[in-house]
DNA sequence: CCGGCGTCCTGGGGGC
DNA sequence: TGCCCCCAGGACGCCG
């Protein structure tokens, strides 16, 4: 399941090797996975055949390749959803799930493909305009809405603390509201919740400042993290961009440790349905007390 | 505006 | 052996 720090791997994967790379075939197997395109996948052929790619981006979970072509100022967004991944190969067989593979002519005429393979399809690609934001930041339009992340240099972790502060809702669902905060999925919240032992109900009006801040640092070191553990995994010769390393590798303390002892206190890690998914905690440290009501 | 809920999507796995 | 149902969850639309 991408997070901002899967995403993050998958971005710097990009970054250090096809920047420069100019794209000169694109097939569209799978219509849904650019069904965000809203001119189709004719148009989307032809709009990126010939574009040269300038630079990797993210914002949370969102990230865009800047393309450089007559005159306009276009980004490939794409979101990894929940089982996207972005393989970067020299050849080799295309996988059962590749969606949509751009083929790639790099420095020296290194050709490279690059695929867009997606089991479930909840993730896409499409083609959007850059555009300068009031705050002064580059992006595609449709990415507007997206707060910044804990790892944006402008994040103002007070601005993010109030939001919360003012809503009603469980901090679970604040956290994962890409409004406020960017990039937090479902395992980072929860692991950062065992961390600052809340429960994931507990209305955000009824926090401490010091609380919601504690979080908000709590998720900012899993996910570096998980970051550093997904910036080990490259290699020069066959360049797997995975978009489930990382999290492989880090501790954790509660997602899908069901029955296990609490590391803090032993008592059993539960999980439970919340929001169509599910929730886990440990009952003695994050107790439903205090939820307010 | 806010918040809660439904929907999209596939394949692995458990139950019978 | 086969079939059915559950489960995973990010983003967004809809509704009250």
């Amino acid at each position: 399941m991408p997070e901002l720090p899967e995403v993050e791997t998958v971005r710097s994967g990009l970054a250090a090797n096809v920047l420069g790379a100019t794209i000169s075939d694109v097939k569209v197997f799978e219509n849904r996975s650019i069904r965000q395109h809203d001119k189709g996948k004719k148009d989307f052929q032809s709009q990126l055949v010939g574009n040269k790619i300038l630079s990797a981006n993210r914002r949370g979970k969102f990230m865009w390749l800047q393309l450089q072509n007559e005159n306009r100022d276009d980004a490939l967004v794409i979101h990894l959803g929940m089982s996207g991944q972005v393989l970067l190969h020299k050849t080799s067989e295309l996988e059962k799930h590749a969606r949509v593979v751009f083929d790639l002519q790099g420095k020296r005429n290194k050709q490279l493909t690059m695929r867009f393979v997606d089991q479930r399809m909840f993730g896409g690609m499409f083609l959007d305009s850059l555009i300068q934001t009031p705050e002064g930041d580059f992006l595609p339009s449709r990415v507007t809405h997206i707060a910044r992340d804990l790892f944006d240099p402008f994040v103002d972790d007070d601005k993010i603390v109030a939001e919360i502060l003012k809503r009603k809702a469980g901090i679970k669902s604040l956290l994962l509201n890409q409004s406020i905060v960017s990039g937090v999925g479902n395992i980072y919240a929860d692991e950062a919740l065992w961390q600052t032992k809340l429960h994931y109900l507990t209305p955000g009006s009824r926090l401490k400042a010091s609380q919601v801040s504690q979080t908000l640092s709590a998720l900012r070191e899993i996910m570096q993290k998980a970051i550093a553990a997904g910036g080990t995994s490259f290699d020069e010769q066959y360049v797997r961009v995975n978009g489930e390393s990382g999290w492989f590798e880090v501790e954790l303390n509660a997602y899908g440790q069901e029955g296990e002892p609490c590391a803090r206190c032993g008592r059993q890690i539960v999980r439970e349905a919340w929001a169509n998914r599910s929730s886990h905690r440990c009952p003695r440290c994050q107790p439903a007390r205090n939820l307010g009501g």
